[in-house]
RNA sequence: GCCCGCCUGGCGGAAUGGUAGACGCAGCGGACUUAAAAUCCGCAGUUGGAAACGACGUACCGGUUCGAGUCCGGUGGUGGGCACCA
């Protein structure tokens, strides 16, 4: 069904949410239900929940909807289960997309990120979430980055930021750094200009001086999914080897090299150097081939292309190294565009017979291949190399002092043999690199130093803080506006008091949101953090957010909170102690016979399952279910939505169709069944209207044992539903809960049913308060017109343990495994008892005709199992 | 290439080693209605059978077990992360 066949019903829903959900928004922020204390004196116990903040963009998207619906379920949860819960919003606000916009159409980047702001807070509010909007900030605010600067600077002062020169990806056109991801096939993405490689002098955060505990750490987050850990554990990347130093032949010069494989060393048979190695520098100098060489190298080097196909490219220096262990054998030293200058120590030595890409190096250029590791059972006198290196395990051969020993033994010998020689040592690698954070662009926090020509670089003294970005930049030109702009830039030395030039790049965005979650337990401080406020509220307990900040963003974050903390701003190392990653919320797409795409409202579904184009009626291809994208115009509007069907509808849908960690589909049908639901649970309240609450009778009918069993097992399964996660089965059990409300209403009326019907809508509409809040409170509001309480303040129901047991259990009963017959007992119903009654069954019994039973296993309450022979 | 997930009806999915397919969506049949919408009732893995009931069935092959969607080993498919990382 689409949007014209599913249609809310010309007479008007029952439940007219249109005038229900603004009136409990106001009751909620009208009674303060989601303000919390920065340093509460209540004496509860404490929870955080946050989700990811959003950017700015004007709209809110079905993932926001998927994102903030999660956070809300469990703030709400954990307030009604007694936790002083704090769930605050804000706005990743700085980036790209304003300075695009303010170039495409001239509005400034400061109005349009706020206007996008007013607007996506207004949609947001629709939803109905618990949020407590006292503490909102902008991260584009001097507020927020006035304390942003302040850190930085502490962190400069606890050397944990250094200034060093680094290759970039320069776009020689629009003047800017380039993020690897903005390089497509070797040119920039806006201006389309080859990219080139430059030595820019940044601002780096030494998140490399914490790659030990970041990585040890993962093992104790153990609220993490497992993914995301090894994510991060890959990227980190700890390798266990060996720095080796090489003496250059007939001159005092060396080469270091880094080796995860220093049993290998025998095998060697030359050593490589990147490009960009002072080596080759040097080679260049006086070699207008290798230059050659090494300008090639650079200029294919950011191509995808080249690394795709993987080609080894090499040229001979001419110079020869010679072998730590080995008297008087020498190597040639090749430069080579494999080896990366920023990986161990930009040269490696090369080992053909065991290392793949040594390998096909040394038979394109008719390198020697020596085996040294002798695989398990393999012959020494025959055993050769094809195309394939070896790298399995095996025991060491034409290796000198290292026969024998196999490949681990073999590493420590050499590591020992390198160490008491004085050319080497054991040594532990990352592939984790300092995170440059100069960017040089207008819409982001100014870094806050100056540079002076006598005094070097100067940090900007805190009573000069905030380092505001000026208002009047123009973006006419491509560049940095801070850099053109024609007096920002020119200040005093705060030192020496001589002209200066102030720090015109600056923060990469990620900054922004690395400690955002800690300024939200005081945003309003004049300090970045409160101590008491920090130390009540972090870590956040539960991080809510998509899988694509599975590194980036969460890796930065779990740093600054270190860095916070040997800065002495807070007491906790991780930020985040529980985090649950979402999956994407993805819809069909659609195209026009001429292969346009079509967005949902231009097409037509019908009942034979044909889809046409609304206006034409010509076919339409449905494509496959991905991402929703604007190019792919399958884009669903959450505010539509909302308008049509309700804030509440829209969330239960997004919780309901599946696990919450999965990607799942938008569809216009389940949207339209969740509709139906809120629609049929208020008339399961309304069907109440006329039936007087009354005190619980002594006792009930069946029909009233039946109800109220059903009730207080769907408390308990709800209940463990939102403990772990599987909302969909919270749904799944609500939806049977009005199954079993609907069989009541039509029970033969006993006494005491009436009473049974309205404990469970009551149950039905407190456990689907997290996800569906607005008709919680109308249901609740209609069965007790003269509460003084809002559903938001009432505790969690509580299921009645004797209510949870059965009057019968069905016991199953098998035969050598296969189910033959159930039979129904009393609980807990002693095993000669159930073991006769299942015998006793006449289709059991016709199986086990002629048969012997060897042996009876009985489960109790749950299985009966004949194991028989002949 | 290395590392890690996942694979259950038409679809999304449910299932502490114990009756596979809860619940929803889509579908079919029926009730109500002048009619439609809405609502309600019923059916529904495949296959044989009028039915009772039986056979098969959680990607495939094998193992452990009285009993396997679930645990173990392998194969295939699929998705993701990293990627000349020495």
């Amino acid at each position: 069904m689409n949007d014209t066949t599913t249609q809310v019903p010309e007479s008007g829903p029952r439940y007219d949410f249109t005038a229900a959900e603004p009136k409990w928004q106001a009751a909620w922020a009208g009674r303060a239900c989601f303000r919390v204390e920065d340093v509460p004196t209540d004496g509860k116990p404490k929870y955080y929940v946050l989700e990811m903040f959003p950017y700015p963009s004007g709209k809110i998207h079905m993932g926001h909807v998927r994102n903030y619906t999660l956070g809300d379920v469990v703030a709400r949860y954990k307030r009604a289960r007694g936790y002083s819960v704090m769930h605050p919003m804000g706005w990743d606000a700085f980036g790209l997309p304003a300075e695009n916009a303010a170039r495409e159409r001239g509005i400034h980047p400061a109005k349009w990120t706020f206007d996008n702001i007013a607007a996506m807070r207004t949609e947001l509010q629709r939803m109905g979430l618990s949020l407590e909007w006292e503490r909102e900030f902008a991260t584009c605010q001097p507020e927020y980055y006035c304390h942003q600067q302040k850190l930085f600077l502490d962190f400069l002062q606890a050397g944990l930021v250094e200034r060093k020169e680094s290759w970039v990806n320069w776009d020689p056109v629009d003047n800017t750094v380039l993020a690897n991801e903005q390089v497509i096939d070797g040119k920039g993405w806006r201006s389309g200009a080859p990219v080139e490689k430059k030595q820019l002098s940044q601002w780096f955060f030494s998140i490399t001086q914490y790659a030990p505990e970041l990585l040890d750490a993962l093992d104790h987050l153990d609220r993490w999914p497992e993914r995301v850990r090894l994510m991060q554990a890959n990227w980190i990347g700890r390798s266990e080897g060996a720095k080796v130093t090489f003496a250059l032949a007939g001159s005092t010069e060396t080469v270091e090299v880094y080796t995860t494989r220093p049993d290998t060393l025998f095998g060697m048979s030359f050593l490589a150097i990147a490009p960009e190695h002072p080596l080759a520098a040097a080679a260049v100098a006086h070699d207008a081939q290798a230059a050659e060489f090494v300008a090639e190298c650079r200029s294919r080097g950011t191509s995808e292309v080249t690394i795709e196909a993987g080609e080894k490219l090499g040229y001979d220096t001419g110079l020869r190294v010679e072998h730590p262990f080995i008297e008087g054998a020498t190597y040639p030293v090749w430069i080579a565009n494999f080896v990366l200058m920023e990986y161990g120590t930009g040269a490696i030595f090369g080992c053909p017979a065991h290392d793949q890409r040594d390998l096909d190096f040394a038979r394109k250029y008719g390198l020697d291949v020596t085996p040294v590791v002798l695989p398990p059972a393999a012959d020494p006198a025959s055993f050769s190399l094809g195309k394939d290196a070896y790298t399995g395990p095996g025991t060491a051969f034409n290796s000198g002092f290292l026969d024998g020993l196999d490949v681990d033994a073999s590493k420590r010998a050499a590591i020992e043999k390198l160490e008491s020689l004085g050319v080497g040592k054991g040594l532990t690698n990352w592939r984790l690199r300092d995170w440059g954070v100069s960017r040089q662009r207008y819409w982001g926090c100014p870094i806050p130093v100056i540079h002076c020509g006598a005094c070097g670089t100067v940090p900007v003294p805190d009573d000069q803080l905030p380092v505001r970005l000026p208002e009047d930049v123009t973006f006419d030109r491509p560049g940095n506006p801070l850099d053109h702009h024609p007096t920002w830039k020119l200040v005093d030395c705060p030192s020496c008091g001589k002209p200066a030039r102030r720090e015109t790049d600056t923060f990469d965005t990620f900054v922004d949101s690395s400690w955002y979650f800690a300024r939200y337990c005081s945003p309003k401080a004049d300090v970045p953090l409160v101590k008491a406020a920090v130390d009540h509220w972090m870590p956040v307990d539960q991080y809510i957010g998509g899988i694509e900040h599975a590194i980036l963003h969460l890796l930065y974050s779990r740093f600054f909170t270190r860095a916070m903390k040997d800065t002495g701003h807070v007491s906790v190392e991780e930020p985040f102690a529980g985090l649950f990653t979402q999956g994407m919320v993805n819809h069909e797409s659609y195209r026009a016979p001429d292969n346009r795409w079509l967005y949902p409202e231009e097409i037509e579904k019908h009942a034979d399952g044909s889809v046409t184009m609304r206006d034409t009626g010509q076919p339409v291809t449905v494509g496959r279910v991905e991402a929703m994208s604007k190019s792919r115009r399958n884009t669903i509007d959450p505010g539509a939505i909302i308008a049509r069907y309700g804030a509440d509808t829209a969330r239960w849908f997004i919780l309901s169709d599946n696990p919450p960690e999965r990607d799942m589909e938008w569809t216009e049908s389940g949207a339209a069944g969740a509709f139906r639901f809120t629609q049929r649970i208020y008339r399961l309240a309304e069907a109440l209207d006329g039936i007087p609450a009354e005190i619980m009778p002594d006792a009930f009918g069946p029909a009233g044992r039946t109800l109220r069993r059903a009730t207080h097992r769907c408390i308990a399964a709800v209940t463990e539903s939102l403990e772990n996660f599987t909302y969909n089965v919270a749904v799944a059990r609500l939806y049977e809960l009005a199954n079993a409300i609907t069989d009541g209403e039509r029970a033969t009326p006993e006494a005491g049913l009436a009473w049974a019907r309205r404990e469970a809508v009551e149950a039905l509409a407190r456990l689907s308060s997290p996800m569906m809040p607005h008709l919680a409170e109308e249901i609740y509001a209609r069965l007790y017109p003269d509460s003084s309480h809002l559903v938001a303040e009432l505790s969690w129901p509580e299921a009645d343990r004797a209510l949870l047991v059965s009057e019968t259990v069905t016991i199953a009963v098998q035969v050598m495994g296969k189910l033959r017959g159930t039979i129904e007992v009393a609980p807990n119903a002693p095993a000669d008892v159930v073991l006769a009654a299942a015998e006793a069954d006449p289709n059991v019994a016709k199986a086990l005709e002629g048969k012997r039973i060897v042996k009876r296993v009985h489960v109790p309450n749950r299985i009966v199992n004949f194991v028989v022979a002949g």
